[in-house]
DNA sequence: TTTATTTGACCCCC
DNA sequence: GGGGGTCAAATAAA
């Protein structure tokens, strides 16, 4: 398969990134390939497995990193295990006595507009699944925030993660803020026809997905009836991990959602819209009042809020089966330090 | 029983 | 010291 990249002239070079994101295609092109030769010996498999989950694990350091300490600062990180963990909003690189911590990733807010008009539109399949791990009151802030990492982080090492907030002008608008691109195999769920893996299959339900918007965004909302009570709203903006090609800069979509008419049965009904267990969740009664997705009401709301992003394009990073296009903005800003 | 969510506590940065 | 982000035990749901 081939692959086309895009890049604007940047601060700094995207080349490693999408050469090693090409390499890591063809590396699962291979390991599939390997994995299907009845001639493959274990060893060879399991190397092949070391090497995808490395690829892996490197593009979640380089996917928006700037390394401002050059080259050198990786190449001082040498022998010993080497470990990838994530704490305050930072990837560490940790290898033997050395450490490396790195503020930055790839960071865009989307804006998810909610509305009172009911309007479910058939099922939709749709791309990532995360997990709530943490909900914040916010000093100054009328609503708390949810925060959630993606579903797959332990299984594939992905580090995307997400942060949702009411907004405080307008309570109809909730505040999504990415972190990280997807490195997991989860956009395979946006392809057409392609049967999910087992461990997806765990995930999903015919009933998690219930929008399509014709611009490639995906929202799953689950469990709008018990959005009334303190917990079990879910939705995901999946497709916000990779905004669509076609955006412009700083350009802003909606998101619309709408509630469904009032229903005095709505919170004790429906068993049909209990959330699945590992979904793109978001939970809080005040958060998420019982809003009922619809694709027919507009795009998606992208917003870029940082005036220092540079512009990168690119196709087919998180997944090698699938070619298309990824417009997103890298806050380059953010410093990098070099610790011990 | 397994898995996901909730929520108080803890940690780190400013 | 305060605030934001994450952890992890308790709890709920499937």
């Amino acid at each position: 398969m081939e692959r086309k990249y895009s890049i604007k002239d940047d601060d700094w070079d995207q080349r490693p990134l999408m050469e090693l994101t090409q390499a890591k295609g063809l590396v699962e092109q291979l390991q599939t390939h390997v994995m299907d030769s009845p001639s493959a010996t274990n060893t060879s498999k399991e190397l092949m497995t070391k090497i995808t989950s490395s690829y892996k694990a490197s593009l979640s350091i380089l996917n928006g990193v700037k390394f401002e300490g050059g080259e050198n600062s990786l190449s001082m990180l040498k022998g010993g295990e080497t470990s990838l963990s994530k704490l305050n909003g930072r990837i560490k690189l940790e290898t033997g006595e050395n450490s490396l911590s790195i503020k930055c990733q790839p960071r865009w807010k989307e804006q998810v507009r909610v509305c009172e008009r009911s309007g479910l539109q058939g099922p939709l399949d749709d791309g990532y699944s995360w997990r709530k791990y943490g909900q914040k009151d916010i000093f100054g802030a009328a609503h708390p925030r949810a925060y959630f990492r993606c579903a797959h982080r332990v299984a594939q090492g992905c580090l995307s993660n997400k942060q949702v907030q009411r907004s405080d002008e307008d309570p109809s608008i909730f505040d999504v803020t990415y972190q990280g691109l997807h490195t997991c195999n989860q956009v395979s769920h946006l392809l057409p026809g392609q049967p999910p893996n087992k461990e997806d299959q765990k995930l999903k339900n015919p009933q998690e997905t219930l929008l399509n918007f014709k611009t490639g965004c995906h929202v799953k909302v689950e469990d709008f009836n018990s959005l009334l009570e303190p917990k079990s709203a879910s939705f995901s903006l999946p497709s916000a991990s990779t905004p669509n090609p076609n955006s412009s800069k700083r350009e802003k979509k909606t998101v619309i959602f709408s509630s469904p008419e009032p229903q005095p049965h709505n919170r004790s009904m429906d068993s049909s819209f209990h959330p699945p267990s590992a979904s793109p969740t978001i939970s809080d009664a005040s958060l998420f009042p019982p809003y009922r997705a619809n694709n027919f009401g507009g795009g998606k709301n992208l917003q870029f809020d940082h005036n220092d992003f540079a512009s990168v394009t690119a196709s087919g990073i998180s997944s090698p089966s699938q070619d298309f296009g990824l417009d997103f903005y890298v806050d380059f800003n953010s410093d990098i330090p070099f610790s011990r």
